[in-house]
DNA sequence: TTGGAGGCGAGAAAAGAGGA
DNA sequence: TCCTCTTTTCTCGCCTCCAA
């Protein structure tokens, strides 16, 4: 006689492991049969929660509930074995922000008591994949959701995302507040573990930027022969900036970041190629301003090229986050970027 | 003590592989 | 042939470990 046989209405066990269901990235859906989101920017983390047992799994599947010891309270909320699904975020002046939370994801032993008093995180729990012996993977999202709202999750580390119907109004919120975007959930949808759907769309507000090319960094694997990323920088405009102004001709730019990404084969090679005949032994920027780990092996060129990038926000420091090459702007100069 | 390397979390995009 | 999925190559920031 088995556990099993002790279950004679189809009682499932909590599944061991979960990965999370993925959003494709999208323009808002719109009409019948769609539900919004706010998009929170911070980790994604799946709860695992069986009488005694309660973790948190990352994206992958690592444990970090060591890392964030606060949300073990939501465990005594818990009381049948379930799965939820949802975003850990630290708030730094009412709103979510990944920089914060950078300092928690990677803290050791030592300093994560230290770093939950400081920079405390909260769970924002969207999705009920499992609950009290019952799948619910196959289960239209909507009636999770009615799961999810009926539970009453709240505390001081967790809380439940709110829900609406008018995508465009969260979507106009989510610009005003500063929030990341929208995620956009089929009514009828099923939970796909570990899989990106069409049935989950997130809308992310991207920005585009000119900057100019102030070098480049050797690539890997396939791209060897030509590069792994570029170093971008704008034309200081500030004659008070750093030590390096316009007065200091020997560095013009003022460092922005790196982009690696968005580049097809063919603008690999035609970019490579022009960017060796520009190459010089004078760094455009500021010694101080590149990253050492950055300017470690980085070429240096002549900064006349302009390119576009599009980005997601600018982190704390003047860096582009998550930037993605556009193409090259031959019909624009550094100087007119100055101006 | 400092510097370098590598790991891990999030993200994006392009190319190649494999199946229908 | 087309579509989907996987792999590869990057970004950012912070951490730990080890060698000089």
């Amino acid at each position: 006689m088995t556990a099993d046989d002790d279950d004679p209405v189809g009682h499932e066990p909590l599944p061991p492991v979960l990965l999370p269901m993925l959003a494709t990235p999208g323009t808002l859906p719109e009409g019948e049969g769609w539900s919004y989101e706010f998009k929170w920017d911070g980790v994604r983390a799946l709860v695992r929660a069986d009488g005694d047992e309660f973790a948190v799994f990352s994206r992958r599947g690592g444990d970090i509930t060591d890392t964030y010891p606060e949300l073990a309270g939501l465990a005594s909320q818990l009381t049948t074995p379930v799965w939820l699904d949802g975003e850990i975020v630290a708030l730094s002046g009412g709103v979510p922000s990944f920089a914060a939370l950078q300092k928690r994801m990677h803290a050791g032993r030592d300093r994560v008591a230290q770093l939950a008093v400081r920079t405390p995180v909260t769970y924002v729990v969207f999705d009920v994949l499992h609950h009290d012996g019952r799948g619910l993977l196959a289960s239209p999202y909507a009636e999770r959701r009615e799961l999810l709202e009926s539970l009453g999750l709240a505390g001081s580390h967790w809380t439940v995302s709110p829900c609406f119907d008018d995508g465009a109004a969260v979507a106009d919120t989510a610009a005003r507040q500063g929030l990341e975007g929208v995620v956009a959930k089929r009514s009828c949808s099923p939970y796909r573990p570990g899989r990106r759907s069409e049935d989950w769309v997130k809308v992310t507000e991207n920005t585009t930027l000119e900057a100019v090319i102030g070098g480049w960094r050797t690539g890997e694997g396939r791209r060897a022969d030509t590069f792994g990323s570029l170093l971008l920088g704008l034309p200081r405009e500030d004659p008070g900036d750093a030590d390096s102004g316009p007065d200091d001709p020997a560095h013009p730019l003022r460092y922005i970041g790196q982009v690696g990404t968005g580049f097809t084969d063919d603008v690999l090679e035609e970019l490579s190629a022009r960017l060796r005949e520009l190459e010089t032994a004078d760094r455009p920027f500021a010694a101080d301003e590149v990253p050492r780990e950055r300017a470690r092996g980085a070429h240096w060129v002549r900064p006349v090229l302009v390119g576009e990038v599009e980005f997601k926000a600018w982190t704390d420091d003047g860096r582009l986050r998550a930037p993605s090459w556009r193409g090259l702007r031959p019909d624009r100069t550094p100087e007119e970027l100055s101006q």
